[in-house]
DNA sequence: TATGAATGAGAGTTCATTCAT
DNA sequence: TATGAATGAACTCTCATTCAT
């Protein structure tokens, strides 16, 4: 395994585009090398597999940009502003890739889930719809004054990430070991849910 | 392409619980025909590729419960009761599988992402690293009295939720695909993820 | 792995086959399909791996002949007969796939060792070297009245082979795996080495 | 190709111990330069190719001490003698490179064969098991008074190697090359084998 | 209707050898 | 003289799909 920078880099790059653009399971080692215009078995010169590769990407495209955020945690501002950081670096960090990159998102998202477009389609039609139905339910709030005057569009996203994220941890699909360290009760309340979509975090 | 229900439904059954159990890309045809105790070829008698019966699941398991949803608009309630019925029903929706069981993200985050445990440990770490700084700044918040009395995991959990979805729709990761017949300003203003974050929906 | 005889035992020969012709390194998956007129997969559908397929060729061709060999210990004739016998079986053992056909030993001596007719070459004149030299002892022996009136090169033959085992077994290149419950001193004299070969074993 | 000596003998020794520790195929050029501490393209400023090293590994350890084995034909001492000398500077030779090493006999036996421990330890399987059975033979020939009071299992081991040793070369195995400047009987009467085995070589 | 034997394109990976420096 | 980065032919094994029965 050879440290030279240059090369590896340029194998790395080639590799973080192909996948970004056709997926990790579509993207072959030969065309990876084919595209960084070598030879295959310089490849595995600098990486031991294909996974390598990926592991390596994802440390330090996604995940070592992350190190500091901690920092957070102890600077002399008011909550509200750290999460208000927070949330500035998380859409500068997933966004820095270029125009519409997020780059664990689109690799997942991409052709890899099934190899099939179809399917794919129809996903994105399910979303869509749930999407609609929210979006027409909040500016309907807001017309008859139920609700703040908030963008019906960007807050139906935001509920459904919001539910999907709540399903998803409270009832384990990604599994527990996302809670290192951390006290769960249980089962979450939909009523907390509810109290901090309707009512918000601020007192 | 046979309709007689029995036996096709067998091999949905089957190929529904084996997706499930260890993944798309890890169950193979023979798997299904073996544990539905028929031959590898009948499989094709009913579906002609793998393909089409996930994609199959996918329309009567995950995206046909959706289809009376949007009767919810008209309904005769408060819209704060309309997002509430949105809510339990789409956690009914996806967690009726069984304990646990979200079908469609089940699948996704199970074996089939990238066939590298490790990989999918760094995901994990990450994203409990990020769970834990929010859950600590809300915590805090709360026992300083800048927060309403809320569940901080929970809440953490929400909020991430909905950032990665606000980023995901607002930087275009999933596409513009999900927006059709809803117009959407050019891009979203933090501003207003704020104003519904810190201020709840509510009037 | 299916278990129909003709098609498994068309791999099996046609692996034998090639196996004794070319070796077992350089014998390939495709060169065993295309030998035997099947597709390459064909041959995945019979035997796990390559190994799988010269594995069962020892065991059926070579190891199972001697099931009953055990049998000869027991039977009611001298220990001369006996050990006569046994050589019997020894030749025809291993003489009976056709003439000129010993399988391990041909699988073994043939292209596998180094892929390297030089050395291949380089081996042989050192033994015929050797064989010589002995031959042309035992031939004066024999002229000047010192041995036996025995056949020269035959024995010259066997000294050697005997010699090899000696040195294999005493000083352990083959490893003490093959003396199960057996008791060896620690190491032979020649001496003893040299009894059998001038007295011989009968008394 | 160079000669300088030095570099050349540092890769020749190198070579030689890692073929003796890992065999010949599980041996490759650059765990050759690495151990030696040089560079994998100075191997071959001073060799062709792999198989050139093997040859000449061949050729100064294994065949070249046997140079002056001839010299013992016109020796004036018995044949018995000449026949002990033999052996005696067999042993030596072939054990000559540390205690258990027998060069040829080591790579040969060692990882090369098929890379494939179960199918090795099958064949060290059989072969235990007619060395039982010949040693049991034995064994009884001498308690009934049949056969004079020797080592059984060295007794055992030598008649399989003669036996083997007769096979290979009455049979063809290994070829007719090593029989160059001897003639050979057609095919050996195994009376013959008899005769030296039960008798002896000595009148 | 049901089968499962047969298929072969295609993947990741290895490593002796080359050659510009 | 010495190097090691670069190479690519070659291999084993996988598995969705076909099709004769």
């Amino acid at each position: 395994m050879k440290e030279k920078k240059s090369k590896r880099d340029l194998i790395l790059e080639t590799a973080y585009r192909l996948f970004m653009e056709k997926g990790f399971w579509d993207t072959k080692i030969i065309d990876i090398s084919d595209a960084a215009g070598i030879g295959k078995g310089t490849v595995y010169e600098y990486f031991d597999s294909k996974d390598t590769i990926i592991l390596e990407l994802f440390k330090t495209k996604v995940a070592d940009p992350y190190k500091d955020l901690s920092l957070l945690i102890d600077k002399e501002i008011s909550c509200e502003t750290k999460i208000k950081e927070y949330i500035e670096f998380e859409v500068f960090n997933t966004t820095k890739f270029g125009s519409n990159k997020n780059m664990l998102a689109d690799i997942l998202i991409k052709s890899d889930i099934f190899h099939n477009q179809v399917l794919v389609d129809e996903i994105h039609k399910l979303i869509a719809y749930k999407l609609k139905i929210m979006h027409s339910i909040i500016k309907e709030g807001i017309e008859k004054g139920e609700f703040l005057d908030v963008d019906p569009l960007l807050t139906a996203t935001c509920i459904m990430g919001a539910v999907n994220s709540f399903i998803s941890f409270n009832y384990n699909t990604i599994g527990p070991s996302c809670f290192i360290n951390i006290e769960k009760s249980e089962v979450w309340d939909l009523g907390e849910l509810y109290k901090i979509l309707f009512s918000g975090l601020k007192k």
